[in-house]
DNA sequence: CTGGGGACGGGGCCC
DNA sequence: TGGGCCCCGTCCCCA
């Protein structure tokens, strides 16, 4: 994953894929049921630290609203009811193709940030402390772990990283270099952005905004070569690369050309011409 | 089996 | 600093 330099995988695990069962369940998701993600950024834990239970989810911050599989938590405020969506499929551009995005405030406070404090946990023994090197020195003690073994999940730092600014998702074992980037990431975790429709929750409103478009048909991405059009650009762009006679993945040992990286990836697992 | 579409997650960039 | 958008990538499903 080339893009995702920031996140510091050292355990490869794969990233959260949001199937609908796991969704559904996800719908109805408590926000203060979430466990706290772990920073070890002592300086910022106070400002970190608000309440959980965001009260954007509901205009009157009555939490028990984010219980419903319809709160619109991520969605502009609607005088056409809780699917008004863009109007104009054909206004489709890249910058602002929903106008009623109602600036930028479509997006929610984070919730990401109720969880976010400074108590390192030793996931071995469940100990908490106050500083990394605490619990650096507890982990070398008393689990014989090298300083920087990536032990269990966001607490246990290489020694390496420790040196700069780290912050660790505690829902997975993600590493971020900047507080923002970890935030973003939690919310991929808390899902705020829920479909009004389906009650799917997503973690940034502009996701919402697409999956809505599978509830409204709209199509706002045309392909200037045909008449398809697609509800999401990217698709638009892989199907961009049917148009081409050269496509953009190619085989390293065979001279065939794919449209997709999945499709090369097949074409390798399948042998190819033997190399594989 | 292959190709393609649908859906969506994640990080970077820009404002 | 945060939000929105873009691009890349992946997974699933279907023809």
């Amino acid at each position: 994953m080339p893009r995702s330099f920031l996140v510091k995988k050292y355990f490869s695990n794969k990233k959260p894929y949001y199937r609908e069962s796991q969704l559904e369940s996800q719908t109805a998701f408590v926000p203060e049921s979430f466990p706290l993600a772990e920073l070890p950024t002592q300086n910022n834990a106070s400002a970190l630290t608000c309440h959980p239970s965001s009260p954007f989810f509901t205009s009157s911050g009555a939490l028990p609203a984010a219980l419903s599989p319809v709160t619109p938590g991520c969605l502009p405020p609607s005088p056409l009811g809780p699917l008004n969506l863009s109007s104009s499929p054909s206004s489709s551009s890249s910058s602002g193709d929903e106008e009623e995005d109602g600036g930028r405030t479509s997006d929610p406070p984070s919730p990401e940030a109720g969880e976010i404090q400074s108590i390192f946990h030793c996931l071995h023994c469940s100990k908490t402390y106050g500083s990394l090197s605490a619990l650096s020195h507890h982990q070398v003690s008393s689990h014989q772990l090298p300083p920087n073994a990536p032990s269990s999940q966001a607490t246990s730092i290489p020694s390496e990283v420790s040196q700069r600014p780290a912050f660790h998702c505690k829902h997975c074992s993600k590493e971020y270099t900047s507080l923002g980037a970890l935030k973003m990431h939690i919310r991929s975790h808390t899902l705020p952005c829920v479909c009004p429709t389906c009650g799917k929750a997503f973690s940034r409103p502009w996701l919402l905004r697409g999956h809505i478009r599978t509830h409204t048909g709209e199509r706002p991405f045309a392909c200037q070569h045909c008449n398809r059009a697609f509800a999401d650009r990217s698709n638009l762009r892989a199907h961009l690369q049917t148009h081409s006679e050269v496509k953009k993945y190619h085989c390293g040992s065979c001279s065939r050309t794919f449209s997709r990286m999945s499709l090369l990836h097949k074409h390798n697992s399948s042998g190819c011409c033997t190399s594989l």
